[in-house]
DNA sequence: CAGTTACGCTACGACTCGTAGCGTAAGGGT
DNA sequence: ACCCTTACGCTACGAGTCGTAGCGTAACTG
């Protein structure tokens, strides 16, 4: 995206581009999605409109950069001593963030795009999965190095289930926030971090799974995940 | 939305709702929602664009519509005799749907223009979210049934864990699907109901969570991949 | 200073939206 | 049968957006 060229000529105004960013967030607050111009981003971020298409092919990738730099900025892990601790706070951190109305309105709108542009997907995948991914990684590192997980022995099995905390993490904070449009609060962390750690049956009110009632059902052969 | 009223002058033809729900579909397919527009779907469906005009106000309400018509058809609670088998094949059904480009390019259209649209929002929860959570209602009471999941005593309790459920393997699914754009196979759909049935632990490695130790080879420092 | 690239501005055709107005089709009440 | 009411198809329209082209000017390089 930026070879080493264009060593000559007017260079662009980084100033522009944080003209830009800053007025799509804002047009995304009070417009939403749909309402959202490229004239409108334009006008407030004091830009002519044919500048902005010579940086973004349209309205998605736009606003993919804009929802990126607000990821970025906001989305720390914590590190509280303990995984279900860091969990909680990390889900309660992601669920602010999502009740921003920029954020809401044009994540899943992006998502919706790119179900159908190739690459509108891959922008979303280097510009903000694989990004926040590591907060998964890095929190599986410390949780490991205070012995509350055990450290995997096969690396492509580690990186599945990686992968797999990461969708569940974040798709139930997304799903709860905006598809059934009910609150993230401390005691729904404190459920999922709970389910997270220990089950379906500890989510039920109790301990162990075995404790469920009968024997655990038949295990995998060893190696699975 | 059909009080007793309306008894008089000529009905509405039910024919034209098929055929205009059906033609939504089938743009839905071809165009995604972006490109998809009111005149193209009257056109498909051989009536006129003020016939649409009169039973919905817009795409977004039109499209709800068509799509929860989509999940009534496709979305069946399995009994497979354990808990983790019909949670399986409960996730494998829900991907297959999302499978499907009229399913997931409307999906999250629809929910990232309710983030400003209150009529909307309801329009989804009582059409999609509430009609789907009896599977997971369905799904608890046959698992206690076979005694794989205790019953609880406090119901408000109860209430607030079948919604986490539901939004835990909603979201993880769609997450998994549409985010990070990797398919929902089989071996994930093990990992997934693996994670829910005993958590963390089990996930990266087996038994309860105190059981975490294992001999533990140095892996790699903080900050791969 | 010459060459190159970015910028602001204006104008434009193509398209979509949502509505209004009209004449016609299809039922119900008496 | 007759009117009344409502839905339908069709056409036309103003408003708004998209994305591009063309021009003169600004900024930076060697």
């Amino acid at each position: 995206m930026s070879p080493p060229a264009r060593r000559t000529g007017r260079p662009r105004s980084a100033e522009a581009d944080r003209a830009i960013l800053g007025a799509t967030r804002a047009a995304l607050v009070e417009l939403g999605w749909s309402k959202l111009t490229m004239g409108d981003v334009a006008a407030r971020a004091g830009v002519a409109k044919t500048t902005l298409y010579r940086r973004w092919a349209n309205k998605s990738e736009l606003v993919v950069d804009a929802v990126a730099a607000l990821l970025d900025e906001q989305l720390e892990l914590p590190d509280l001593g303990s995984l279900r601790a860091d969990v909680e706070e990390t889900v309660l951190r992601f669920a602010a963030l999502l009740e921003r109305p920029e954020a809401r309105t044009s994540l899943m709108a992006v998502v919706a795009e790119a179900t159908h542009d190739e690459a509108l997907r891959e922008r979303i995948r280097t510009t903000i999965v694989d990004r926040q991914k590591r907060l998964v990684l890095l929190g599986r590192e410390r949780a490991q190095a205070r012995g509350e997980l055990p450290r995997e022995t096969d690396p492509a099995a580690a990186a599945r289930t990686a992968d797999l905390i990461f969708d569940v993490i974040a798709g139930a904070v997304v799903h709860r926030t905006l598809v059934s449009a009910d609150a993230v609060d401390a005691p729904w962390a404190r459920d999922f971090a709970e389910l997270l750690l220990s089950g379906f049956a500890a989510a039920a009110g109790r301990g162990c799974p075995t404790s469920a009632g009968r024997p655990a059902p038949a295990q995998k052969p060893a190696g699975s995940v």
